[in-house]
DNA sequence: GCCGTTTTCGGCCCGACTGTTTTCAGTCG
């Protein structure tokens, strides 16, 4: 057995832990610029790590993970088995909390921070609301007026600041604007593109990028920051343009030269970890790659790049899909010519999740169907919530059986087209499910899910979800950890246990396409695929146009590296049914 | 503090924008 962590830390508080030893670093001026850069680099890569941090502890290979050594990875296991830093803890004592707070203002950084403190004394963001009010920061070296009514924009932005918003909300208004970037002329606008993390479909954003390849910079800054959707104009300079929307999302314009597209879209696209390493790259070939060009070091000759596959060409890479740059081991696969064979949307041949009027859903089983039926879908499950769900009005036995009537006779309609008759069976409390055995048994596909009691501690929300995968009908986990972005975090499940248990049962994992849900995310889809388990990316449609959701799937499968054949529901009909009936 | 088919010591990604500066520091991505 392995020892115990006495708390289960997860990835991104230890990675929380170090950014915050970085700045405490910085401010308290305890070490150069090159340890700041070292804790933040640490953090960086633990908190977009593939594994989980603490397996990487008891298997004791947390020097392995790239900006962790020796002095890093003793802090972590101080933190494993004590939950506690004397390091951090000093540091604390040092630096009054509020001090701390006060980065998160834009354009405040550990420098002013630490000016405002160690000049006037300034402990909190409140102090120095009330400095700036007076007059007195304009007093300070490197500080003017200016700089004084920024800090104070700042606080208020960071008072009104909302969150990382879901890719699902900021995606739809990136493409409203770049339509209406397109109606420009054409020698205006040569080429324009979403680049960032929305380009990378992360499944949240904290801001936009767009970028535009045109000689004539001018018209396309003045027309962006006329958009309707732009509540102010931040900043305006000669090749950059920042706004930020009513809703509160700042967008990035940037115009490049067309000849130089290839560079700026590569480098705008990100993510920084994935720069770094392929800068670094380029550094031992002799290149300087910046978002203009490629240089060589001892030359200084320029190497323009009109496209971005012609940045990696020239690199020895395949070009890159988007969603596999987080610096996850992409460019080395790359350089081995072992990039995976990504899913693509087209790949997917039909939807194992979706719901009708029989209980949330807004459509018929008809409509469903024949919705599902016109994208090219060959085959749809119809998955309506059982009773048992509070919220819902769910299907029980003899409406089951009604719905298996409804299908049968809709089947007969089509030689293309399969309906398949499935139910999304609610995990009670105690593990049980909602529906008995023998109802189960007379379904084409049968999916669990828990809604309810996410709260419950790790081993009853773990021992629920492995009791339904043990159910010889249930054939599907349905949206795994239960979270909704921005709203609600999952459960605390313990995956991995969950992932091999379905893969030693042979039983599919979810990757459930809604945007509020991503679940499972990217991070966890790789692993499940990595253990052997088989996945299922579902659209969870309640309505038509939810199927336009399963993009979303799909990409957030790309970004863990699924490639078709793990996915079942890229299997063709025949498949599909001699898989669900090979159970009892 | 991390890292190494040139290195266990001596480096550490690159540039825009802003505000304060006559040449640069801080912040941001």
């Amino acid at each position: 057995m392995a020892e115990q962590p006495v708390r289960p830390w997860t990835n991104s508080e230890i990675a929380d832990i170090f950014d915050r030893i970085g700045d405490l670093v910085e401010i308290s001026e305890k070490e150069g610029p090159f340890q700041v850069r070292a804790y933040h680099r640490a953090a960086d890569n633990i908190r977009h790590l593939d594994g989980d941090i603490v397996r990487i502890w008891q298997e004791g290979a947390l020097e392995e993970i790239p900006g962790v050594g020796k002095a890093i990875a003793k802090k972590i296991d101080e933190l494993m088995r004590t939950g506690r830093l004397h390091f951090l803890e000093e540091l604390e004592k040092e630096v009054p909390p509020g001090v701390l707070d006060m980065l998160q203002i834009p354009g405040v950084g550990p420098k002013k921070a630490r000016l405002f403190w160690k000049s006037l004394g300034i402990t909190s963001i409140e102090e120095l609301k009330k400095a700036a009010e007076a007059g007195k920061l304009r007093t300070l070296p490197g500080m003017g007026a200016k700089s004084e009514a920024k800090i104070l924009e700042g606080i208020a932005i960071l008072q009104s600041l909302p969150d990382r918003i879901p890719l699902g909300e900021a995606r739809p208004l990136a493409e409203r604007m770049i339509e209406q970037l397109r109606e420009l002329d054409e020698e205006v606008v040569e080429k324009i593109s979403l680049a960032g993390s929305a380009r990378r479909w992360r499944e949240t954003v904290g801001d936009l990028d767009i970028l535009v390849a045109s000689t004539t910079p001018g018209p396309v800054m003045d027309k962006f920051s006329s958009l309707p959707e732009v509540a102010e104009v931040m900043l305006k300079g000669e090749t950059k343009t920042s706004v930020r929307l009513h809703n509160g999302l700042q967008v990035d314009l940037r115009v490049l030269e067309p000849k130089r597209w290839g560079t700026g879209l590569q480098y705008f696209t990100g993510s920084k970890a994935h720069n770094i390493a392929l800068r670094n790259l380029a550094l031992d070939q002799g290149w300087s790659l910046s978002e203009y060009a490629l240089k060589r070091v001892d030359t200084g000759q320029e190497k323009l790049c009109p496209t971005e596959e012609e940045v990696y060409e020239t690199l020895g890479l395949p070009w890159i899909p988007p969603e596999l740059r987080e610096d996850r081991g992409e460019i080395k696969a790359a350089m081995e010519g072992k990039l995976p064979r990504l899913l693509k949307l087209s790949d997917l041949r039909g939807d194992l999740h979706s719901h009708t009027t029989w209980s949330d859903g807004s459509h018929t089983i008809e409509q469903m169907a024949e919705a599902a039926r016109s994208r090219g879908f060959s085959y749809l499950a119809i998955t309506d919530h059982s009773t048992g769900l509070g919220v819902v009005s769910g299907v029980g036995e003899s409406e089951l059986e009604e719905q298996r009537r409804i299908v049968d006779e809709l089947n007969s309609r089509w030689s293309d087209f399969r309906l398949l008759l499935g139910v999304e069976v609610e995990v009670m409390a105690d593990g049980s499910l909602a529906l008995s055995d023998e109802v189960l048994s007379r379904l084409d596909v049968v999916i669990a899910a828990v809604h309810s009691g996410l709260n419950q501690d790790r081993d009853t929300l773990t021992g629920r979800a492995i009791s339904a995968l043990r159910n010889p009908h249930v054939d599907i986990l349905a949206h795994p950890t239960g979270r909704l972005l921005g709203k609600r975090k999952g459960g605390d499940f313990d995956m991995e246990a969950i992932f091999r248990e379905a893969a030693k049962l042979g039983k599919v994992i979810e990757v459930n396409s809604s945007p509020w849900r991503l679940d499972l995310n990217d991070v966890l889809v790789r692993r499940a695929v990595e253990l052997g388990v088989k996945i299922s990316i579902d659209s969870d449609a309640h309505k038509p146009s939810g199927f336009d959701d399963l993009i979303y799937g799909v990409k957030t499968a790309r970004r863990g590296w699924v490639e078709p054949e793990n996915v079942i529901n890229t299997w063709p009909l025949d498949k599909v049914i001699a898989w669900l009936e090979r159970r009892g």
